[in-house]
DNA sequence: TAGTGGTACTCGGTGTTACGGGGTACCCGG
DNA sequence: CCGGGTACCCCGTAACACCGAGTACCACTA
């Protein structure tokens, strides 16, 4: 599937606020598990830009810590504010695609 | 619902392209409906930016018809292009709803 | 020991998209 | 004749994702 990028719009942060809050984590897994989820062409940057803008914005808690295979990473994990944030999302996410695909089925 | 406006990035166009593939139908009524489909701050400069792309990409065939209750209108209907673009819409539209789904449940 | 490839983060610039606010203009009823 | 509904357009702004380049750590190998 090509091009799916403008459609990610607004969408992709919380899906990096869902695999936060998930689990502890850190960037570069994060994109490789967003790869694995479908979105094959999210790449690094684009991550890195959403958890600084994350952590500018109080959403997570950051922790460096040392690896084993390379450089620190900084695992993230959401505190209270994220999770509201989280929760928000998903309302909106439901809110928004049962409205598409209202609009799709023949859409009274 | 507050503040959808991020979300709809990207699947505005789509929407519009649905309603406007349904029947021949101008900028005003269009912004209109998405109002009533629960879009309810999507704003007429919106909707008229995305037909005048519409158009500007070749996926419409415009026609101007004069109205009796006030100046005339800009009719759009969508051309050959037009109808391939809104399927590869929805095909986006699926895919990525339903990676997004499969996040929200557990997300294997 | 120099080189390669995988891991991991950061930054600055770009393009697309929707919004906000203003402007123009048509029409009808009071 | 003037306000309000109808109808369109334009310009500037903000948000978001991408791109490319840069830095740096580590392990393996030739």
């Amino acid at each position: 599937m090509e091009n799916l990028t403008e459609m990610l719009k607004g969408t992709l942060e919380g899906c990096v606020l869902e695999i936060v809050g998930g689990e502890e984590t850190y960037g570069y897994a994060i994109t490789r598990r967003l790869n694995d989820l479908g979105f094959a062409d999210v790449v690094e940057g684009t991550v890195y830009t959403i958890l600084l803008r994350l952590e500018k914005n109080g959403l997570v808690q950051v922790a460096k810590r040392p690896s084993e295979v390379g450089p620190p990473r900084k695992f993230y994990s959401l505190n209270d504010a994220g999770r509201e944030e989280l929760a928000m999302f998903w309302a909106k996410w439901q809110y928004v695609s049962s409205r598409i695909d209202s609009l799709k089925e023949g859409g009274r």
